[in-house]
DNA sequence: AATTAGATTAGAATAATTCTAATATATTGA
DNA sequence: TCAATATATTAGAATTATTCTAATCTAATT
């Protein structure tokens, strides 16, 4: 193999080495077109399924973390039912707002000419304003 | 002391047992006017510093779940900088905007009004909206 | 007031996440 | 080219977060 692929463009630009295991998960990650959403555990069972190289679970959230602080992925944090949370990561990295359906557990990106211009009126801070994100949910 | 404050009217009306631990946590979290926001380690470490009666972590965790499952209290998850996360829990329990403020890590309702009317444009699947919230980072 | 059924507490068990020693990779200079 | 060394990465161990459940407490019934 060539390693030369699209989708390890950016694991090669980044400084970071180039170990099989984050091969293994970048192309997984970022070979696709569309956003992906995925917990660490959703994560893992893929990976596990696809390949019979064991990745160990800490390895998973290493580099999963360091693909966030590469600017690859998104935390997105959503209080899915009454008694769960779930941490999702988010290929699409961009400030964006989100449905989710709480009846699948599915989080969907919306784009923001899907949602109407925010415009916050009252400026209770002085601070800079960093991101506006919205979060509809859809009832089960 | 006849425990007949307004504090404990909700879980007086809620049909759970009131017992000391409910008591001094409902006391010290609905004892007041404005909205509170906390996480479990803030709350166990203010009551061991407000009593000398210990309360367990895992009763703590109880407490604020079944309080949340009566609908005193709302969970709201907080990305709140790049390498931690946290689990809030907030006394205003109506769907309501937040301003978080990076640099306190402090989590602020908006009213409403502070806010444009938001008008999700597309309909993307046929499912009924239960909630549409905000979340306005600030800036460290 | 004793008996029973159901609710609650909190230590124990488990699950989620992070730490760090061992290993792998890259860089340097003979 | 290839040791030697420095730096980065991996993954099992350790820790922290959360949930489970047996012991205890409370309320209802007689
Ligand atoms: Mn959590
Ligand atoms: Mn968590
Ligand atoms: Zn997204
Ligand atoms: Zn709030």
């Amino acid at each position: 193999m060539k390693n030369n692929n699209v989708f390890l463009e950016k694991l090669r630009s980044s400084g970071l080495i180039l170990t099989k295991q984050r091969i293994e998960i970048c192309k997984f990650l970022f070979d696709r077109k569309e956003t992906f959403h995925f917990t660490i555990n959703d994560l893992q069972s893929i990976l596990r399924k696809r390949s019979n190289e064991k990745i160990s679970l800490a390895t998973i959230y290493n580099t999963v973390h360091t693909f966030k602080k590469k600017g690859f992925l998104k935390e997105i944090l959503i209080n899915s039912n009454s008694n769960s949370n779930s941490n999702y990561f988010d290929t699409n990295v961009s400030n964006h707002h989100h449905f989710f359906d709480e009846s699948t557990n599915e989080l969907i990106d919306l784009k923001d000419s899907d949602v109407g211009d925010i415009k916050i009126k009252k400026n209770i801070t002085k601070k800079k304003i960093k991101s506006i994100e919205v979060l509809v949910r859809l009832a089960k």
